[in-house]
DNA sequence: TATTGTTATACTCTATAACTATA
DNA sequence: TATAGTTATAGAGTATAACAATA
């Protein structure tokens, strides 16, 4: 009953398109030693500083994972670890200026290894594409109360 | 001069539907002690009987990942592994019954975990999007000699 | 000689548990 | 007491290099 045709032809595409997707994002990062999660942080401190916690939420993520993932960033010199001054219990996040340039190469890389797929549609079709992801990615709900109870 | 409106949000709706789609497919994976690897590896065998370097190229991964991988899933009896009569180097692998009927309980929680999302589409949207997602997700060449010195 | 697969090794990613410091 | 973060530990995923068996 939880099956009609048009319903498992998008499920495919959509799946099958997440795992190109994740596999060029995947040999971009490669490229630069980072992986999947490292270029993630990477994105998400381009327009941002948040503290320790925010990061491990946002990306789903264990609090001690995300130390790992921030000394292994920092050691590197993409990014750098600063105090809350209203909360000292807190430690910001943010981007250094060499892993802002990194940030900045690594989209222009991603965009231009996209390029060929996204290249086979017309400037039509891809703003028709753009329009249906929209509700798909559109979250229902604006994430309220994400407990493990609600499962 | 790579830059153009329907590009860009193409693109967007793409990778973010592409890490929503990824997050689905870990945390059903999650339920079940199985990585993304592990679900791939699953899917992939549901029909087929690869070698290990076949399943190797299949996935992207070097051949000792595949060994790792094929004993942790084989311990845990999804999967059995036997010789090839033909070439008595190769290994075939193939799914065990409580793998196969594992993979199917899978593919119903997969499709039940996104439903909401593809549900915000009507059946004609869908198969608008699926047609779509159509020559995005289709390679141009049939992988021909993908090796690293074309990189 | 070349190919198939495993093993040894090392590093990253991940979570759980125990801990320190601050609120 | 509760929250923010780190550290110790353990297991999975990953690749490289060295190896055995077969082609």
């Amino acid at each position: 009953m939880t099956t009609d045709d048009s319903t498992d032809a998008v499920l495919d595409g959509l799946v099958r398109s997440a795992f190109q997707i994740m596999g060029v994002l995947t040999r971009v990062g490669a490229a630069h030693d980072l992986s999947l999660t490292q270029l993630r942080v990477l994105g998400i401190l381009r327009d941002r500083r948040p503290r320790m916690t925010d990061l491990a939420a946002f990306l789903g993520l264990d609090k001690s994972t995300m130390s790992g993932l921030i000394d292994r960033a920092e050691r590197r010199g993409l990014l750098a670890r600063d105090r809350n001054p209203d909360d000292k219990r807190a430690v910001d996040v943010f981007l250094t200026p060499a892993g802002l340039e990194l940030t900045q190469r690594l989209d222009g890389e991603i965009r231009d290894a996209l390029a060929p797929a996204t290249g086979r549609l017309d400037p039509r079709q891809r703003r028709q594409l753009a329009q249906l992801l929209e509700p798909v990615v559109t979250p229902p709900l604006p994430a309220t109360r994400r407990t493990p109870a609600q499962r």
